[in-house]
Order: C-alpha cells, then sequence, then structure tokens
DNA sequence: CGTCAGTTTGACCTAGTTCAAGGCCAGTGG
DNA sequence: CCACTGGCCTTGAACTAGGTCAAACTGACG
C-alpha cells in the first residue's frame, strides 16, 4: 500500500512547448477509430490551438474537487485517472493512450469526482471549455462523435467491472494485456499485428488498476510466462500465443466499439 | 452460481399500455435531477410518444449482439444491465430506477456489449432512436442533458469500480445500501430522509452486482444488522445509523451529480 | 559505486468461496 | 383448509485464491 511519490503540484514539471506538433494529428486519427470522419471535419480537428506541455511520470493534472475549466488530450505518453480510498488503496480507473480525452466530463461535469494524472511521462494539449463549446457549435457532428466517445469510455469501465468483480487474477491481467495491445494498435502506436508492444506500466500501475496486490501481480506474470502465453517485462510485453492469451482473459474487443477490427492473427 | 431462470424471450410477458400515464413525468422528474431543464422543455419531454409496455420481473429486453432501433425509459420497477462471463458468472453493471435510460448508448454505439433487462416487474416506455434524433434537433439543450446524463453513468461505473476493486465486502455492501437509498431518493420514489426504503434487490442480486457470493452477501447483512447500522429484507431497508453507514462504506454522493444535495440528516 | 525505484521470492495468513443441508413463506391445486 | 412446491434466505464446516510481511535482488543513473 501507499505507493505514490506523485508530485504534489499539478503543474510542477510541466514545460510549455510550441503548439501545432505533428503528434497533435492523434485526436483525429483517435475519433476515425470509432467515428466516420469528414476531410473537412478532419482538417478542423488539426488546427484547434491546443496548448501543449509536457509533463513528468506520475504527475497529476486535475484532483478530485476541481472545478477545470479546460479538456486535455494525451498527444505523447499515457495517462489515467484514479480514486484514492480511505484505507490507502489507489484504484486506477482507465488508462489512456495518444489521442484520447481522458476529462471531457469535465465539459458537463462541473466538479472532478476523480483524480487525473500521468503514468509515464506524456506531452498533452490543452483546450479551454469555451473553445471546446464553440467548435461543436460550428461542427455539431463531431458532438456526436464525442459524445460517442464517452460512451465507449463506458462501455470499457463496464468491462473493468467485469473483470473486477468476477475473472481470476490470471484471467484479469490476460485480459489487460490484450487490451493493452489492442488499443496500443488502434491509437497506432504500434502497427497492427506487432507483438512486441511497449510496456507503460510498472506492475504496481497493473495491481492498482486490476484490484491485485503487488505481489500476486508479480507471480501472475510469471505463471503468463511459464504457460507461454506472453512476457511481460519494464519495458514491453511480447505475446507467446495470441489466441492462448485471448482464451485466458476472455477477451473480446467488442466492446471497445473500433471501427475496423483488425484481423488479429 | 448458475442461476438464473430469466426468461429467455425478450418480449414474452410483456403487456402493451395504453401511453402518457403520469408514470411518463418519470423521466422530466430524472433529468431535472441532474440538469436545468426549462419549462417548456419539460413540456416537450412529457408529451413524448412512448410505446409503454409492462415487464415480469427477471425478464430480458436486450442482448449482447443486439442492435436495438430504440431505447427505453424505466417508468416503473427497477431494470439492470449486466454480463454473463464464460465460467457461468453474472456481473451486474448498473441499475436502473424510475426516469433512467437505461439503454441509451444505443443511440451511439450501434451493437449491444452487454444484456440488459428487468429485476423487478417494470413499466418501460420506449421511443425510436429516430424519434429521439428528431426530438433533440428540436431541443439541443436536451442533447447535452442526455450527453451529462451519460457522463454520470460513467462516474457510476467509475466508484463502482472502486468498490469491487479495493473495498472489503462489509464496505461495499454499506455503500452499496447507502447508493440504493439515496437514489430512490433522488427518483422520488421514497421521500427524503425517510430511512425505510423500498429493497428490489433479491441477495442473489446484490452479490452478482458487488462480485460476492450469495452466502457471503447473508453473512454481511447479518454484520450490519448486527452492528446496528442496517436491517436488509426482502423488501425494505431500514437504516439503523446512517452515519454509521456512510462512514463504513466511504459513501461521498458527490459521484452521482445530483444537483440537488439533499442534507441526509 | 551508492542510491533508489522497481522486481522477485518465500512463508504465513485471512477474507471470502464452495459445498451441503435446512428453514421459511407465499402461492397453488386438490 | 391443508399439503406441496419453488424461490429465497440462513447456517455450518472445510477450503483456497490472493493478501501481507519481510527480505533480497536488479539495473539505471548520478
Amino acid at each position: 500500500m501507499a505507493e505514490s511519490k506523485r508530485s504534489s503540484r499539478p503543474l510542477t514539471g510541466a514545460r510549455a512547448v510550441t503548439s501545432n506538433h505533428t503528434s497533435q494529428h492523434a485526436l483525429a486519427r483517435k475519433l476515425e477509430a470509432i467515428f466516420d470522419i469528414t476531410v473537412h471535419e478532419r482538417i478542423a480537428i488539426n488546427s484547434l490551438p491546443f496548448h501543449v506541455r509536457d509533463y513528468a511520470p506520475n504527475t497529476d493534472i486535475a484532483r478530485e474537487r476541481d472545478r477545470p475549466s479546460q479538456c486535455c488530450v494525451v498527444l505523447r505518453g499515457v495517462a489515467c485517472r484514479y480514486k484514492l480510498i480511505d484505507n490507502g488503496r489507489r484504484q486506477i480507473l482507465s488508462v489512456h493512450y495518444e489521442g484520447d480525452i481522458p476529462d471531457l466530463q469535465s465539459l458537463h461535469l462541473e466538479v472532478m469526482d476523480h483524480n487525473f494524472g500521468t503514468l509515464t511521462a506524456a506531452r498533452l494539449g490543452f483546450l479551454p471549455h469555451t473553445t471546446i463549446r464553440a467548435f461543436l457549435r460550428d461542427h455539431p457532428r463531431l458532438g456526436e462523435a464525442l459524445w460517442r466517445d464517452t460512451m465507449v469510455e463506458g462501455s470499457i469501465f463496464r468491462e473493468w467491472m467485469v473483470g473486477l468483480g468476477t475473472r481470476s487474477a490470471f484471467a484479469r491481467m490476460a485480459h489487460f494485456l490484450c487490451e493493452t495491445v489492442v488499443r496500443q494498435r488502434a491509437a497506432a502506436i504500434v502497427d497492427a499485428n506487432g507483438k512486441n508492444v511497449p510496456m507503460p506500466f510498472t506492475q504496481s500501475d497493473m495491481a492498482q488498476a486490476l484490484g491485485l496486490s503487488l505481489v500476486h501481480v508479480n507471480r501472475t506474470i510469471r505463471a503468463l510466462r511459464t504457460r507461454g502465453l506472453a512476457t511481460v517485462t519494464r519495458s514491453s510485453i511480447v505475446v507467446g500465443d495470441w489466441d492462448g492469451l485471448r482464451t485466458a482473459g476472455d477477451f473480446d474487443p467488442a466492446y471497445l466499439h473500433l471501427r475496423i477490427h483488425e484481423a488479429v492473427d
């Protein structure tokens, strides 16, 4: 328990950076993964005036009870949302890759009901709510796209609930690895069918996401390796037997509601 | 495991009923609980042409992989969403009271990623997607209200994840009872400060929502009674010590994002 | 070459599960 | 009016998945 040497000053460690970087296309790519976007709309998205900043790992961006006036897009790295519990435990609620908008909800829910911060070093692009609202007025279809994104997010929450509520540690971990692989493919962080994907999480992060103890995460990873399903190190996931992993985790990517269902070999 | 004598024919046991019943005001009441609605908008909501039907308990309305062409509102009774797992277990993902729109997501997510059915006998009001879309074109602010509802739902999922991932059975149950009380108050099923509220769930339902075994749910309920926090029977929840219950469950209603924070004595 | 974050392993322990058997009560049919 | 049934609740006893505690190991970095 009680890890978290998370930096306590939200914006500490952040460096402002010139806007309109290529990584900015992340948002358009993400929305295209779940929604049909016109060329015109893509251009509009790509010229959104983000305020870009870089963050160190494990840095909080927003806290429970905050009332943010802006939303942000992950342009690089991995962020997460989490809650801190009475008993000192931390539950990671979601992880966010390039193109995700982790705090979109602040657009309609005034006060934060959870915390939100980086897991790895990350680059984030910020947009004031006022800008977003004006943008959605001009592009109503993109409002639908974002609403759909909120719904997909809900779907992912539900699948995680299933894992936490009913799956064994082994299945939960297998499922989590499958999701990590597929989502990084969808975010074009690795190419489809790549079996060697970056591993952005520490074992402690995974423990907090999966509702397991750190020790048991370690043992579960070993079990996965022993059975030849996957080899997980600090830096990468190497899938040894995709079919076996998918079966072990009872993984069906339907809940991600991706438009393109890549044929995962 | 392996309970569920859920009726297998979705519409079996359903009786069509004349529309425009008073219970139809449930939707407006619900939306007002989370959003600021004008008089004009309320009138519009209340004259929505629902197709009303009654259902027996434990009846499925929609199934995983279905592609619904309509959404429904709970007008009376309690519904839930759930997933069935490989190993025969069932995870209840959410419960829905009067005024809730449990399958709103079908408006933007073509295929169901979970099942949805009644828990108690229930009356539901149906509206085709086409009608809803036209309605939202005429009342764009209500689109925001529904989007907000989707976000509140996400917030509730997150809180449930915290329970499943980090809380003891005792705390989980206490939290669940607090939520059940507050939500039934918000839905005006009981008046604020009422400490004796209807209990719409069997112990088996609760086990499936909380990720516990039926036996342990039973024991947890007994523990709650022994400590004087709450007495739970098939028909009602009688809160003995609201403050104690809230503390035991680490319950903070902020995640429900209700506009009116009733002073829960 | 010391430090620190993260990983690994062993030994022991407990919260919650599983199995099994009754008990209660409302509804049904004789 | 009574016996019977089926759904739900209750309790005990034995078991196990996963947690906790404690210590050591590894590798990156200054």
